[in-house]
DNA sequence: GCTTGGGTTTCGCCGAAGTGAAGCCTGGCT
DNA sequence: AGCCAGGCTTCACTTCGGCGAAACCCAAGC
């Protein structure tokens, strides 16, 4: 996994530019004396030298979670194993059909029938056939930090936990 | 100008919750024996009291920053999903009518005739009718921080939050 | 052949959401 | 006072999705 650069303010300005340039999260560490730079870059934060070892947790913590929150779609592997996030389930064949049309439209919604037509070639059972896999499905992947969201009318929807509302 | 909320952390945490769910920009004080937060979201930092004058005035400069960067507009995608700044909701296709004129004229006023002929292109069921989806619309969208205003006699206007005029 | 167990499908019922119709409340304006 | 544009609640009705329970199917093992 990728981790924070940690750049001596004013010190490296020059590998700070480059930093920026990539795009990679980086903690400021800003000499005593010095001015707080003037930051906008949601993945670029700074603490006051010498610094609390709290502080600096909490703050690599925070730029960690902002640089690989780009949604990474979970991976459906050839053994029918469902993989997110260091962890994994296995899925019956039912289920990884329907894993398959999700994780390839990862956050995006996947139509009722697209599913059916997925697990189902020829022909979809009955119209419960469905919902009951579904709600299989949602328990199986719980554990994983994952969430299927119906959007009515249209289908579902998969997502990791909390990626939109609130409590 | 929409400002920075300063909140006390632990303190004030109900108030936190209603800035989240708002998609406020806002800065936490933490309190001097207090945890520091858990922050994911780039319209949220904070400081640990008591705090260096320096410090603050840098960190409340980048939530401003960010939190003013763009008034983007409310996008409605193919699937009825109404995002608006990393958040999401599913509209009724009524609502989605509605949205859909107003997104396109987002900030400015859309008269109730307008709504009405987008909504049912074919009569309007009766004077009522988008009385009640306007409320229910109203209701669906505050959670991403949006809200619809009457202007009175001439229709109404969708903004985000505290785009405010007056008081 | 029979049992066992996982996966699958059917059945049936319930709750949630979408939509309008009516009616009442309210605040601003004349 | 009275009017009028809106706001909000309640009710009825419909459709869609959720879910428990039981039946089914089939392959592995005894």
């Amino acid at each position: 996994m990728e981790d924070v650069a940690l750049v001596r303010w004013p010190d490296d300005a020059d590998r700070l530019a480059a930093l920026r340039a990539a795009g990679a999260p980086r903690l400021l560490l800003v000499a005593p004396d010095a001015a707080p730079p003037a930051v906008v870059d949601p993945l670029e934060d700074w603490v006051r030298l010498p610094a609390d070892d709290a502080e600096l947790a909490a703050r690599l913590a925070t730029l960690r979670a902002r640089g690989g929150a780009g949604a990474p779609a979970p991976d459906l592997d050839t053994d029918g194993l469902l993989h997110y996030r260091d962890r994994w389930v296995a899925l019956s064949p039912v289920e990884q059909a329907l894993a398959g049309a999700l994780t390839e439209r990862f956050g995006a919604v996947v139509g009722r029938d697209a599913l059916s037509k997925r697990a189902w070639p020829d022909g979809t059972p009955t119209r419960n056939a469905l919902d009951v896999h579904i709600l299989r499905f949602r328990r199986r992947i719980a554990p994983l930090g994952l969430e299927l969201r119906t959007v009515r009318a249209r289908g579902y929807l998969l997502q990791g936990f909390a990626a939109t509302d609130t409590a």
